[in-house]
RNA sequence: GUGCGCUUAGCUCAGCUGGAUAGAGCGUUUGGCUACGGACCAAAAGGUCGGGGGUUCGAAUCCUCUAGCGCACGCCA
């Protein structure tokens, strides 16, 4: 179904048309002066010059045009020349109904889905997740399931750090540790256990002590960078080593993703592209784009139009090895070979912009991609704690992102259980917990969200863990509030199923109907800007809108039971919205809390 | 040095792509509970939108200069 402002903005330009004015001027906007009007169109103002006119006789003859319009109840001209404007209550009320009617409320689906790649998440395999990998995670998924809801076939890619010299350090440690293990012994030729020879904990301790060795000692560093080099030239010990070093990390990954609510539907990784990096390579080489300079392989990128000199992309250091940057090319390379994607959608911090540019411009320049591929690098900013620097522990470390989550659980359950002594009822452990859980996740992730995704934000547990406010659980509570309200409709004997939406009785009840109205401009903004903090900054006015109406209209207690259920349909429709909304954030609400 | 980004209320952030009196939350002050869940609602106070200049009927928004802060600038990822 059209945008609502699509619609009223149709009836504004056929007055505008009507009055012998260029229709384009009729664009009417939400209003900015909610005490006035709940619409305005200020056309009369811009197309004032054109025709040589004072905008308030324009904005008079275009409401003259409008007296008896079935979307408009009120027009009226304000100087110097607004169009303050007011919607009928039943053309409102039509549209309400209809978006409960129609799949995903009526949202516009696109002609010709677009195939869209994202790459987010991007942990190192054997380490584990800290808060620097916390946005990443969130902003993706949350890109993901936005991008999915507008209709485009959405693949999310993890792209593992598996094939660095990350590896070689962990194989050179436990060479050390256990140098009996059978994956060291070139000459044996049996099969390799299928089990590891190390728990996920070791493996997290083997890599900070590798890594540190490696920068005092020399010998060892040289052991590691041979491993590496073993490895990803087909050692067969090493390559079966690696096999369980990336199974028992990734099951950890999986389990630690999956406490956040985030999925990928690839596991793929550097190591995935290695194989076809010689071609790559070679055919940038044939073609004449790359060339060697100062003993590295170099692609020049800087462009004709730039303000700034741009360096030329490096393809492969003066060692001869790849890095980052050829295994991003590989990888895309891989991906169009595969998938074939319109769009390739990165996250990462966003001091790698500069990076990007170039790897984008290689790609483009050395036809990886097609003209009319698009490649987005959304760059996050820095999550900083409440003195503004960057987020550590109260140690001055780096945080552990399961820490994290466990202190913001503890929060949540402490505010769990001094509510539910409050309130006098009882909750066992269990349901606190996994309420804590699921309303801590919330915390977090509307916290990180609600702000704009390129900007550094504060991490700060007391405002984000609230029940007051702009807050992931003042969210959840009007959703919880509403479901309870439906339940004891339901068990009072109510339907909740062929009930139809009524016109609004009071001004808080429409505000409610015309903050609903604004879900389908409020999506295409959120996809077409990959914007979920528009999601975030909807719901928050979608649920003020409802409590206030909420706390005006004693529902159950009605008496007339076409009203009470037109109100009943009204809340059904406000609780799907924000349930929809809350899903692509990435986040869920509990039954009660 | 060059480039990019940021600067809005005491604090944390919005600001719908140029419109009316710049908005929220927290904090502060005040009012509303036999509760369809008060984790709510209503109201007050709080601002030269970093600063100067320009564009125009009209600027937080566009241009320009400038200050402060952050970040990035070939062999890390």
């Amino acid at each position: 179904m059209k945008k609502f402002l699509d619609i009223i903005s149709e009836e504004m330009k056929k007055a505008f048309e009507a009055a012998g004015y260029d229709p384009e001027l009729g664009k009417v906007t939400l209003s900015n002066r909610p005490d006035l009007c709940e619409f305005q169109c200020n056309g009369a103002m811009a197309g004032a010059k054109q025709y040589h006119k004072a905008p308030i006789m324009i904005a008079n003859e275009v409401a003259d045009k409008l007296q008896d319009s079935t979307v408009f109840s009120e027009v009226t001209a304000a100087p110097p020349g607004f169009l303050n404007l007011k919607v009928r209550e039943n053309f409102i009320t039509a549209y309400m109904n209809e978006m409960e009617q129609s799949d995903k409320f009526g949202l516009v689906m696109p002609d010709k889905p677009q195939k869209i790649i994202i790459d987010y998440g991007g942990p190192n395999v054997a380490k584990p997740l800290h808060v620097g990998h916390l946005r990443s995670a969130i902003i993706g998924e949350s890109i993901k399931r936005i991008c999915r809801y507008a209709g485009h076939d959405v693949i999310g890619d993890i792209h593992l750090g598996d094939w660095g010299l990350q590896m070689g350090l962990i194989i050179t440690e436990l060479k050390q540790r256990q140098p009996e293990l059978v994956y060291f012994d070139d000459n044996y030729t049996g099969e390799y256990p299928a089990e590891a020879p190390f728990t996920i904990s070791e493996l997290e301790e083997i890599y900070p002590t590798a890594s540190a060795k490696s920068k005092e000692d020399e010998a060892y560093k040289a052991a590691a960078m041979e491993a590496t080099y073993k490895l990803q030239n087909g050692a067969r010990g090493y390559r079966a080593l690696w096999d369980h070093i990336i199974a028992v990390s990734v099951s950890d990954l999986k389990k630690n993703y999956a406490n956040l609510n985030v999925e990928f539907d690839l596991w793929k990784g550097e190591s995935d592209v290695h194989d076809i990096i010689p071609g790559m390579v070679e055919k940038m080489k044939r073609d004449g784009f790359a060339y060697e300079s100062e003993g590295a392989w170099v692609v020049d990128v800087k462009e004709e139009t730039d303000t700034k000199e741009i360096p030329p992309c490096m393809i492969l250091k003066s060692d001869g090895a790849s890095l980052y940057n050829t295994t991003d090319l590989a990888t895309i390379q891989d991906r169009m070979e595969t998938y074939a994607p319109d769009k390739l959608i990165y996250l990462t911090d966003k001091r790698q912009d500069l990076y990007f540019e170039q790897v984008f411009r290689c790609a483009r320049k050395t036809g990886l991609v097609k003209d009319e591929t698009e490649l987005v690098h959304i760059g996050f900013g820095t999550m900083n704690g409440k003195d503004g620097k960057p987020f550590k522990t109260r140690e001055g470390g780096v945080m552990r992102l399961e820490n994290l989550i466990r202190e913001i659980n503890e929060e949540m359950s402490r505010k769990i259980h001094e509510n539910a002594e409050t309130k006098g009822y009882q909750i066992d452990t269990k349901e606190a917990e996994e309420t804590a859980r699921i309303v801590g996740l919330a915390a977090i992730k509307y916290g990180d969200l609600s702000n704009q995704a390129s900007k550094d934000y504060i991490f700060d547990m007391d405002r984000f863990t609230s029940f007051e406010g702009d807050t992931g659980p003042y969210i959840l509570y009007t959703i919880v509030r509403i479901k309870s309200i439906l339940a004891k409709y339901a068990e009072q004997g109510g339907k909740l199923t062929d009930i139809v939406i009524g016109e609004a009785a009071n001004a808080s009840e429409k505000a409610l109907m015309l903050e609903l109205s604004q879900f389908h401009a409020m999506m295409e903004g959120a996809f077409e800007e990959i914007a979920p903090h528009k999601i975030c900054a909807y719901i928050y006015d979608l649920a003020n809108a409802f409590n206030k109406f909420y706390h005006e209209t004693k529902i159950l207690t009605e008496t007339d039971d076409g009203k009470k259920a037109g109100w009943i349909a009204l809340l059904k429709l406000t609780k799907e919205v924000l349930e929809t909304c809350i899903e692509l954030l990435g986040f869920s609400a509990p039954e009660r809390m």
